[in-house]
Parts: structure tokens; C-alpha cells; sequence
DNA sequence: TATGAATGAGGGTTCATTCAT
DNA sequence: TATGAATGAACCCTCATTCAT
């Protein structure tokens, strides 16, 4: 059953005002960024812009679904049902880093780390499928370690030194500079996964 | 030259403001925090709190110059005089995790995380506090190669994912959590330079 | 020569949206009534409604004018051949008390008390009928007078009175309440022409 | 206690700006009329008049407030303790109507006839000062009928009767037309208790 | 130091209205 | 007729900042 021409006009209008709004807001922060500044890099009125959203804060938690949607399609959709768990965390972080790096609409899974800024059910919704990804993580990591593919270690903490690493990327890397994102995304990976021990 | 009392008193007052206003602008931003909140938090009116800073931005540079003071003398400064490259590396690693999780004032060093907010000199002076300890992270990681202490890796890509790992740990570390601050800084030392690898 | 029944239904529709329209300004005051709002009840858009009026003041006018219509068909024009003023008076009160609270049509005929609103020729037009209403009542209570059948009083305070006690009315009768519609006009008439004096 | 100059001044203000708020809510309503139009008529700019007031709801409540104020100290503690219910009902009604007529603040009193504009806790406290008085005027209807002062009609009537003859005359009430306030008040009070009926 | 009062600029949002489709 | 999209103006309110006291 194919979409209408019109409803898919008006979709990929939508997306192209959540990825606008996203570049904007993560450059500036939520608090930063003006609806009029928004609506202007979307070629709109502010009152225009009020057509396709209802609010600010309604217009941050859908980016933020919207980046929810994009990782785990791109990234989590990709990856769970590898079999081995150390080469489904590999992917996984090669795949995340490249996300937020390289990808078309990186902004939209950036703006994820606005934290305390949505409200309510938002915000419990966004919290939710943002903890789905730190469990996938912990079971991935408690896997390997049964299987004897990697030491003992405590597995919230390799969660999160997993997270840090990935998620902190975007606030060094430029994709003009000596690095690829393939480099650091292998580089990455190499780095948690090989280790550091000499010799390794 | 011993300060006088009452400059010793102007002082403290002054550090207390920046710390009372680190403590909101961690939770909701610099832009979301609005000087009469910070006044309020202090027990002034905004008209008292401006005898005591000239402007908001002024307010956060301050914040950050602090932060950075409080980073160097309590992280870089005890460190930086360990022969030993790996060791001065761990011992940093742990140093910063517990700086951001269970000093005193942690907002104030979290608050340099504020990026893109703080413009011309101000905004210069900060980055190149913050370049300068990448550096001083690159340079021990090229040390600790050339002992032969660690696998040869990109260091740029190891300062990062070192850095990732430890400022990540403000978003998601509960003091009333599982884990105790020197747990996770104590984990993630190893899980970087033991490495995950089995039997390292 | 018969309206065609086409006409018939657009004025059919009209009239609805009038009513509708007025059951809206008559609860939250026409500057508190949004087109929107009023577009909504309608079951139109409000580009969709802009085919029926050609503008929000417009619409308020036609209202009116509408109201006016409704009590002078349903009030005036029913009383008017009375030859007894005294008469004439009492029947024309409890038409009128009936008319703005059980009226299928009360608010349209409430919210001619919208006063200020209306601009230019259209607020002429409305007061001028108003005024025609007030003359009525004047002319009648003076006749009564000549007649001996009401004592000698002001004629203008008569009828300002009269009017008081018949249009206060909406504001406080409801229809689930003790007295009904009628019961009220029937105690006003009593309770300005027979009089409070005692063995009236 | 002497009152302090300082607040003195400060409620002096306070009033001020009820009264000119009132006189423009009184011509073109709540929603007629914006916090700008307020402002400059109390020679301040929007955000100066904000220094006064915590928002334009709560405008209208201290207004109605004030109007109950003003309304219970001039008309209801003048009359209450009349021992004659026909006296204190007659003396009620001249002071009400003067009060709507010509006194110094008579928009504020004319104002608490904005229904439906309040809401929740503000709009309950008002509700039930205005119910207070409907009971006071039951009340004194019925011990008149009880001492054989005035026919027995229904205490409910009587009473919305009373306050729409009253009430309504801000509506077409003019200071520079042939009646004066006083001749108003005593002509309603006549026209009510002495009655319609020939040679009453 | 501290404050209450004030301000210009801008915040997010809604308004009545228009117009191509 | 009906609509979705768009707009300029206005809405209520808050911002960071200043200044006389």
C-alpha cells in the first residue's frame, strides 16, 4: 500500500524542520537556540513554523524520537542479532561512532545527550529507550565474559566507558581534520577491545 | 604578603557565588539559568548579585577560570611529576574521575563541558587550558609507547577516548548508586590500561 | 416566489453558524472567542469557515443582528398591537425574561449585550435598534401613566429598570435550578408591576 | 502602628494601577484589553508594570478583590446593621447604584460582573463574596415579609430583581445626561419598593 | 553592599486573515 | 466549498542589565 505523494511531501518536510532545528540546537543547546531563529534556517515565519509544530519542547522530543529511530535502525537493528557478543559490541561502537560523526543527520542523535530538558511522559519515553541501549550494552559485555572472549570486569562500568568514548567523539572530532571517522571509529575500537597492555 | 581578612572574606563569598551558580547551570544550562535564579540561590536580589559580578557571561568565565583552577591544582598538579608515564596516566585518570564525581565542587570543573557558550578571549583563554591537557595526555601516552608500557595506538585517539570515559561519568554516576566513586575510577583505570582483553 | 431550496439550505447553514458561533462568544466574551475556536465547533477549518463570513467582527455583527431579528419577531412584534399598555408592558417582560433563558437561540440573543465592540456603521446600526427597544418601553410606561394604570415615575428609569431586572437574568438563572423559565418571568412581572408594597 | 511611609507610597501605587487597569477592562474587557495598553496608561513600560504585578490573571483578581473591598466597606458595612430590613434594603440600594455611578473607583466594583474569566482558586474566592451578598439581600427580603413590610414574593426573585435593576445601570448610565446619579438611586428605590401599582 | 524600580530586547505562542490548490 | 500552509502583528511574559536611593 503505497503513501500518498502528499503525505510523503509533507513527511520529508517534517524531518527536514526536525534536522534544521537539530543542527541549530546542537550548536547552541535547547535554551540557546529561538524558535525564530529555527523557523528562519527553515525558510519560515515564526508563525509558520508553528504550523508543523505545536511547541519547542514538542519539537525537542520529536528529534529526539526521530534520533532515537535513526540509531537503532542504524545502529542497534544492525548489530543484536550478531551471535558473538564481542563482535556485536565491535560493531556496535564502530557503527555508534560513525553515527555521530559521519552520519547524514548526526546532529539528531547528538541532540540525545540533552539531558533534563524534556518533561514528563517526554522525557520518561526519550529515558526509556536511552536505558534499552545500556542493558543491550551490560548483556553484551556479560556475555563475552561467560564465553571467556573477555576478562572480568564490572559490566555497568564497561557500559558506560563504552558510552563515554562513543558519545564523547562529537565534541572533538572534525571530520576536516588528520582522523577519518573510519580511523576513530576503529581506532575505538581497537583502543577498548585490544587494550592497552603491551604486547596485547 | 598576607591577604587581608577582609579580602580573604570578599573571596570566599566570591567562590561560594560561583559554586551556587555552577550548581544550577549544571543542572539546566547556562542559558537556562537566569541571573535572578542564581541571585535567589545566593540570598540576593539581582541587583545585589551584580555588586559582585559585572555581567552573566563574565559570571560563567569565572566559573570555568575556577573549574580549571580547581582541575589543575587537584588532577594536573599531582600528577604531573610522576616519572613513571603509565603511572602518571592511571593516577590522572583517577584523579579526574573523582574530581567530576565526588568533589566538593564538581559542577565547577562539569560546567567546562559548556561549550561554544563563552566567546572571543574568554572563550580562548578556557580552550587553551583545556588543549593544554590533551597535550599533557598525548604526550604521556607517546611516552608510555616509547617505554614499551603500552601498545603503539593513535595517541590523539587515546587522549579522547581516556577523556570520553572520564567526563562521561557526570551523566550517568549516582553518589547513592551500586557503585562508589573510587569503584568507578578504579574501573575504569583498569578497564583501559588492563584492557578487556581475555587473560590480560 | 419561493426561496430555492439551495438558498434555503445555505441559509439553514448560516444560521447554524451563527448559533454556534454565539454559544461560543456568549461563554468566554467575543475578544476571548477564537476563530479557530469557533471554526472547530462548526466542524470547519478555519480557512473552511472564512467561505461563510468575511470576518471575525462581521461575524459578531451578523449575530446581532440576527439576535435582534429573534426578539423582535419573538417579542416585540407579538406585543406591539396590544392596545392596553399595561398589558402590552406585562406581556412583553415575560416574553422577553422567556426569551434569554429558555430561547433555543438565547445566546444570540444574550450577546447583544457584547457593547463596545462593534465599530462604525454596524454599532450604529445594532444601538439604533436598541434604542428602538428603550423608546417602546418609555412610550408604553408613559401611556400606562396617562391612563392611571402605573403610578407617576420616570419613564427612562422605568424602562432602565424594567430592563435590568429582564436582561440581569442570563446571568444567574439556570435552567436545572429551582425556579423555571417561566416561574421567573411570571415573578418579575409580578415583582415590578404589582409592587413590594405590602397589600399591593 | 503608624503604617510606614515607604509602604504607604507603595500601596498608594498598588491602587493606582488597579484603578487604571480597571478603567480599561471596564470599557473593553478582560480579553479587549492587553498588558501594553495597561502599562502605558500607568505611564510604564510592559516590563515595568510586571514589576507590579505577577501576571494579568492575577491583575483581575486583585482588581475584584479590590472591588468587593470597596463594595463591602461603602454599601454592605454601611447597611447591615440597619435594624429595619425594609430601611436597609432601600439604603442598600441607593448605596449600590451611587456606588456604580459615581464613585471615585466605580469600575472597579463594575468590573466583578467579568464572569468566567478567573479560574480555579481565584475565581471561587470571588464567587463567594458575590454569593454573600445575593444571601444578605434573601435574607433581608424575607424578615421584611415576615413583619408584613412588603408582599410575600419569592425571596430569589426579589433579589436577582434588586441587583439587575442595579447592577444594569452602569450600562446606560450617563453623568452628563439629564439624570443625576442621586436621582437614579432614589427613582430605582422608589420604582421597586414603592411599586408600580396606581396610587401605591 | 544592597535594593526596588525600571527598561529595551527578545522569549514562545496565538491571532485574524489570505491564497494556491 | 474546503483545505493546508503561510504571514505580520500582537499576545503575555521574562531576560540581562542599570540606577537612584
Amino acid at each position: 500500500m503505497p503513501v500518498p505523494a502528499k503525505d510523503r511531501a509533507g513527511e520529508a518536510r517534517h524531518r527536514e524542520i526536525l534536522e534544521t532545528a537539530a543542527r541549530l540546537i546542537c550548536k547552541a543547546g535547547y535554551e540557546g537556540t529561538s524558535v525564530q531563529e529555527i523557523a528562519l534556517a527553515c525558510g519560515l515565519t515564526k508563525a509558520g513554523l508553528y504550523h508543523h509544530i505545536p511547541s519547542k519542547e514538542r519539537l525537542l522530543y520529536e528529534i529526539m524520537s526521530y534520533g532515537m529511530d535513526l540509531f537503532e535502525e542504524q545502529v542497534l537493528s544492525r548489530v543484536q542479532d550478531i551471535a558473538d557478543p564481542l563482535e556485536r559490541l565491535k560493531s556496535c561502537m564502530a557503527r555508534n561512532v560513525e553515527l555521530v560523526t559521519l552520519g547524514a543527520s548526526k546532529e539528531v542523535t547528538i541532540i540525545l545527550h540533552e539531558t533534563d530538558t524534556l518533561t514528563g511522559h517526554s522525557r520518561a519515553t526519550i529515558n526509556a529507550r536511552k536505558k534499552r541501549y545500556v542493558r543491550f550494552l551490560e548483556t553484551a559485555f556479560r556475555e563475552a565474559m561467560k564465553r571467556g572472549q573477555i576478562r572480568e570486569v564490572n559490566p555497568t562500568v564497561a557500559a558506560f566507558g563504552f558510552l563515554g568514548m562513543v558519545l564523547w567523539t562529537y565534541k572533538w572530532f572534525k571530520p576536516s581534520g588528520k582522523l577519518s571517522a573510519r580511523q576513530v571509529a576503529e581506532g575505538m575500537v581497537d583502543l577498548l577491545f585490544t587494550g592497552l597492555a603491551a604486547g596485547g
